[in-house]
RNA sequence: CGGAGUGUAGCGCAGUCUGGUAGCGCACCUGGUUUGGGACCAGGGGGUCGAAGGUUCGAGUCCUUUCACUCCGACCA
C-alpha cells in the first residue's frame, strides 16, 4: 500500500493522559485513537490490519485443535443472566438497558450464559460430545476507572471459548490441550509469557491458568521459576517470597506480568444452574462438564507492545506487524529513487510481501521518525547512496542499517520474506 | 464513594487574580524554496471559552448551579 493514501496520522505530541509506551506509541504511530476519553478506541486502518492479524493467529491455532468459531448476539437478555444468578452477583460493571418494550438487556462482558444457551438449544446426546465453540468479538465492561489504553478499555476485543463435556476427565483433556495450544498462540506472536497458577475469581470454578506477558508495566504481580516452568499469580501464592526456593531447588523470582490468557476448568456451574443437559450413555439427563477459555485479544496488541518497544517508538513481531516491509523513498524529486522504489515496491507485492511503500513529499527524517515510530520490522531506504548503487536495508529492531547492492536487494528481499 | 485537580481551535497550552469582545505551539490549506534525521518564508482557514442561570453598559475572566474528565485511594479483574 501507498503510505500517501492511506490514513496514518502520526503525531509529534504525547497525548495527556498517557503513561504507558502501549497507550503512547498505538497513539502517536496512528494505530488507534481514543473516543472521548472514556476506555473507548477507534481503530485506524493499521491498528485494525494488527487486530486483524492477531486474531488470524489466534483463530488459526484454534482452529486446529479442532474449535468452532461462532458468534454469539452482542446484546444478551438479562434473562439469561437471572437464570445464572450472576444479574445479582455482577454489580455496575455490567451495563444494563431496556428496549423500547421495556425489556432488560445487558451488553457481554463474558458469554458463559449465552454459549451454554446456544448449547442447550441445540445438543441433545453425548454424541455429539466434546463440543469447543469460541468467538472473537466485543466485549463490553464498564469499568469503574478504565486507563492504560488497550490495556483496561471498556469495550475491548475478546476470544472466548466454552468447552463442553460429557465427563471430568474429558474437560481436563481438553484444558491441557487449550493450554498447549494457548502456549502455541503466545508463541507464535513473539510474546515473553509465563503461564501461572490463578484465582478463578467470579467467573468460579476448580482449576484456573493464566496466561501472563512478562512485562514491568504489568498490574500483576506472580512468582515464577526460572528453572523450570513453575508459577503463580501471588493472589494464590500469598507467602511466597523473592527467594524461597521452587519444588525443583531453585530459587522463585517476582516479577509482574499482564494478564493476556485465563484457562478455567468450570465443571457444571452453568449447566446446572442453566439447565443444560443431555442424554448420556445409559439415557439419563445430565449436565454438562464444562472449561471457558479466555484470550484478551486486543490487550495482546498493548502487551506486544510493552514488551516490544524503545524510546522511538514500536517494534512489532513478525506475525504481529502491520507489514512485512516498508521501502522508503528518501528524496521523491530524484527520479531514480522513484523509479527503483517503484519497481520494488511492485515486484514485492508480486511475491506476495506485505508492503508499504513511503512515497510522501516529506524529507528524510520525517519519514525515519515515522518508521521508527510505527515499527514495522524492516525497512529498505532508497536514498543518496543510490548514485554509488547501494540502498540499505534497515531491522528496526536494533535500527542497523546494512548497505547492499541495488542488483541483490531483490533476490534478497524475496529470500527473506 | 472519599480526597485533589482540570475543562479555551483536531492535539498541547497561555489568558481568569486585576472584566473591555480570544491568543501561542503543533497539525491543516495556498504559493514558493528545500529533500539523509521531525525544513524555511509568505499568506490563510478553523472557537456557542464544558453547560445553564445571574451581576454588569460590557463576562473566557466575578457569583450560583450543574455536567464531564484526569490523578490518588477504595472497589473491580
Amino acid at each position: 500500500m501507498r503510505f500517501s493514501k492511506l490514513l496514518i496520522p502520526t503525531t509529534k505530541e504525547t497525548p495527556n493522559d498517557a503513561t504507558l509506551a502501549s497507550h503512547i506509541y498505538l497513539i502517536r504511530a496512528g494505530y488507534i485513537q481514543s473516543v472521548g476519553d472514556s476506555g473507548l478506541y477507534n481503530y485506524l486502518p493499521l491498528g485494525k490490519k494488527i487486530l486483524d492479524k492477531v486474531r488470524a493467529v489466534v483463530k488459526d491455532e484454534l482452529d486446529k485443535v479442532g474449535c468452532q468459531e461462532v458468534s454469539l448476539s452482542f446484546v444478551t437478555p438479562q434473562s439469561l443472566w437471572e437464570e445464572s444468578g450472576r444479574a445479582e452477583e455482577y454489580g455496575k460493571e455490567l451495563l444494563r438497558f431496556k428496549d423500547r418494550k421495556d425489556n432488560d438487556y445487558l451488553l457481554s462482558p463474558t458469554n458463559e450464559e449465552a454459549m451454554v444457551n446456544l448449547v442447550r438449544n441445540s445438543v441433545r446426546s453425548y454424541k455429539q460430545l466434546p463440543l469447543n465453540l469460541y468467538q472473537i468479538n466485543l466485549k463490553f465492561r464498564d469499568e469503574i476507572r478504565p486507563r492504560f489504553g488497550l490495556m483496561r478499555g471498556r469495550e475491548f476485543l475478546m476470544k472466548d471459548a466454552y468447552s463442553f463435556h460429557s465427563n471430568t476427565e474429558d474437560m481436563k483433556r481438553e484444558f491441557a490441550v487449550m493450554e498447549e495450544t494457548y502456549k502455541k498462540i503466545f508463541t507464535r506472536l513473539g510474546l515473553d509469557f509465563r503461564v501461572v497458577q490463578a484465582d478463578s475469581g467470579q467467573i468460579g470454578g476448580d482449576g484456573s491458568k493464566e496466561f501472563m506477558i512478562l512485562a514491568d508495566s504489568g498490574e500483576d504481580d506472580i512468582i515464577v521459576c526460572d528453572a523450570c516452568d513453575y508459577g503463580a499469580n501471588i493472589e494464590v501464592a500469598q507467602d511466597a517470597k523473592e527467594g524461597d526456593s521452587c519444588e525443583c531447588g531453585a530459587s522463585l523470582r517476582m516479577t509482574k506480568g499482564i494478564e493476556a490468557g485465563h484457562i478455567f476448568q468450570l465443571g457444571s456451574k452453568y449447566s446446572e444452574s442453566l439447565k443444560a443437559t443431555f442424554l448420556n450413555e445409559q439415557g439419563k439427563s445430565q449436565a454438562y462438564e464444562m472449561g471457558t477459555y479466555g484470550i484478551g485479544v486486543s490487550r495482546l496488541l498493548a502487551g506486544i507492545i510493552e514488551q516490544n518497544h524503545d524510546d522511538k517508538g514500536c517494534i512489532w513481531t513478525k506475525e504481529s506487524a502491520p507489514f512485512d516491509l516498508q521501502i522508503i523513498i528518501s528524496n521523491i524529486k530524484d527520479e531514480a529513487q522513484v523509479a527503483l522504489g517503484e519497481s520494488l515496491y511492485k515486484s514485492m507485492r508480486s511475491h506476495g510481501v506485505d508492503v508499504l511503500l513511503d512515497e510522501r513529499k516529506d524529507r528524510f527524517g520525517a519519514k525515519m521518525k515515522d518508521y521508527e515510530l510505527m515499527g514495522i520490522p524492516h525497512a529498505v531506504v532508497i536514498g543518496k547512496k543510490l548514485s554509488d548503487n547501494l540502498v540499505e536495508f534497515v531491522t528496526r529492531k536494533e535500527m542497523q542499517k546494512e548497505e547492499i547492492s541495488v542488483n541483490e536487494i531483490e533476490t534478497l528481499l524475496i529470500g527473506k520474506f
